[in-house]
RNA sequence: GGCGGCAUAGCCAAGCGGUAAGGCAGAGCUCUGCAAAAGCUCCAUUCCCCAGUUCAAAUCUGGGUGCCGCCUCCA
């Protein structure tokens, strides 16, 4: 088997993967804060994980995944002030719509969802033990984590602690004991939610929970933290910070962070408001078409978005799924018997092409060169089959593998018939038959009308040297 | 200003020292009643520019140029 490589934020380099534990794969994603539709930029870490996830557990490991909800935020504060809604209830209807958006992507639920309003406890421990350490100070009300105690900081960003504070561009908080640092523990203001503390009421700084929470669920040291490469400062900077300043062990061994969704050559972001939403998009393509779309370039690039770009992608997906679902076609009535040369070829090929998929996955999560022989494979199948190859263990292990990296894996083929019920089977087949007909008596009039209206409804037909064939 | 990344055909996109995968679009052809699907052929002497290292560079080094991200909430 191939050795997994991983490239790492934090060494900048691609690194043979090693678990933490023989057989098992940890995973901590960074998730997110739940107080607007998700859209694309949420669904590319989410799927590009959910690829991850299923790839290792192809090779036999055990996967958990943990992916966070930052349910207690400034933004939604702000929101629950402005509708006089309350703040949890806020986050708990994104989250609900999050969920629902994702199961719709085909994406697998994590093992675990924690949220910030649920680890109060936990976070509030953590920070208890960073003042301890000396790591941190509390300054009315507030808790900061002092930067400079911790000399490796900037490791991960491969910034310069003088460098940053010359980049402090908002005004620094007075009680901070140098602009660098950062709030673990806010003191509460009037009207928002807040929590009992040693330090008085208030709630968590942004970047804490994520230390308390992968700690709890992942413990020290786990394997893979990931997220958007716009997490990595300050995020998961003072993410490090915080958890190795408290335990003293490294936080995860690979640091794996995918690109920007980007719309006109612009971030998308809800801050800016160039948003697509996945709702939007899940309702006039398939989830199989999307995933296609999101993993045609290799995860750590830039994916560009725009108006038709989905259409452009589906052509090639859809000569994809074609072949997949004439080759199963083909496998309902093929030959067994004695394998010819030509077959023993072809087996070949695709066991080559078998091989060169391993490669691609390990090579840093390639689903990019996966797609490529995905192509390839399409290529040689249809072209055995227009040699008239029709050896059953040829199409079954074609079969096999478009099933097990096209769909088990990147989910990116529809292998059941998008299905209706029983009697649109029999009444197409009904239809087909009489058109079968007419075609004899060389009515091609009628017959082309029928295959005219049809398509207006959404059906394919296509007439084949083995009869017609319909697809939705 | 600091840090990180990217630049490959009309478009999308692999490649990571051994002589340019794949998809879309385009041109021609085969099959076919016509369509569709499928197949075949063609479509980058060249990888942003300039130096250098090497027998060999899209791939390594140095210097430019352009674009993106982060340094403020962000996937």
């Amino acid at each position: 088997m191939n050795k997994i490589k991983v490239y790492n934020t934090l060494t900048q380099k691609k690194e043979e993967f090693i678990p933490r534990k023989e057989g098992e794969v940890s995973i901590y994603v960074c998730g997110v804060t739940p107080y607007s539709d998700a859209h694309l930029g949420h669904a590319r870490p989410s799927v590009v994980w959910d690829v991850i996830r299923k790839y290792f557990r192809s090779r036999g490991y055990k996967v958990t995944l943990v992916q966070n909800f930052t349910d207690v935020d400034d933004k939604i504060i702000v929101r629950s002030q402005e509708t006089g809604i309350p703040a949890l209830d806020i986050s708990g209807k994104y989250i609900e719509e999050y969920l629902r958006d994702m199961d719709e992507l085909g994406v697998e639920r994590a093992d675990f969802y924690p949220k910030v309003s649920e680890h109060i406890t936990e976070i509030v421990e953590l920070v208890e033990t960073l003042v301890e350490k000396d790591h941190a100070y509390s300054a009315n009300g507030d808790v900061f984590f002092h930067v400079a105690s911790f000399p490796e900081y900037g490791k991960l960003s491969k910034q310069k602690l003088d460098e940053l504070r010359q980049g402090t561009r908002f005004e620094v908080d007075p009680n901070k004991r140098d602009a660098t640092d950062f709030a673990l523990w806010k003191s509460a203001k009037e009207g928002e939610p807040a929590w009992e503390s040693p330090w008085g009421q208030g709630r968590p700084g942004w970047h804490i929970e994520c230390s308390a929470m992968s700690l709890k669920y992942l413990g020290e040291g786990f394997d893979f933290h990931g997220g958007g490469n716009d997490l990595i400062f300050p995020h998961h900077e003072n993410e490090i910070a915080q958890s190795e300043a408290a335990t003293g062990e490294p936080l995860a061994s690979y640091w794996v962070h995918n690109g920007m969704v980007n719309l006109k050559d612009t971030k998308m972001s809800k801050s800016i408001g160039n948003v697509i939403t996945v709702g939007r998009l899940i309702e006039k393509h398939s989830k199989e078409l999307l995933r296609f779309y999101l993993l045609s370039t290799h995860y750590r690039t830039e994916l560009e978005y725009y108006d038709g770009k989905i259409e452009e992608v589906s052509k090639g997906w859809k000569r994809l799924n074609d072949a997949v679902s004439n080759l199963q076609e083909s496998l309902s009535n093929a030959d067994s018997g004695e394998l010819s040369e030509k077959d023993l070829a072809v087996l070949d090929v695709l066991h080559d092409f078998e091989q060169e998929m391993e490669v691609a996955f390990s090579d840093d999560f390639n689903t990019a060169r996966v797609l490529g022989i995905l192509f390839e494979m399409v290529r040689e199948i249809n072209v055995y089959k227009h040699n008239r190859g029709t050896h059953e263990k040829v199409l079954q292990k074609a079969c096999d593998l478009f099933q097990l990296y096209g769909s088990d894996i990147l989910g990116i083929i529809q292998l059941e018939k998008a299905n209706q019920d029983g009697l649109v089977d029999s009444l197409l087949d009904l239809v087909v038959e009489l058109r079968e007909d007419l075609r004899k008596d060389k009515n091609f009039g009628l017959a082309d009308k029928i295959r005219y209206r049809l398509a207006d409804l959404g059906i394919t037909l296509e007439d084949t040297p083995q009869g017609t064939r319909w697809k939705v």
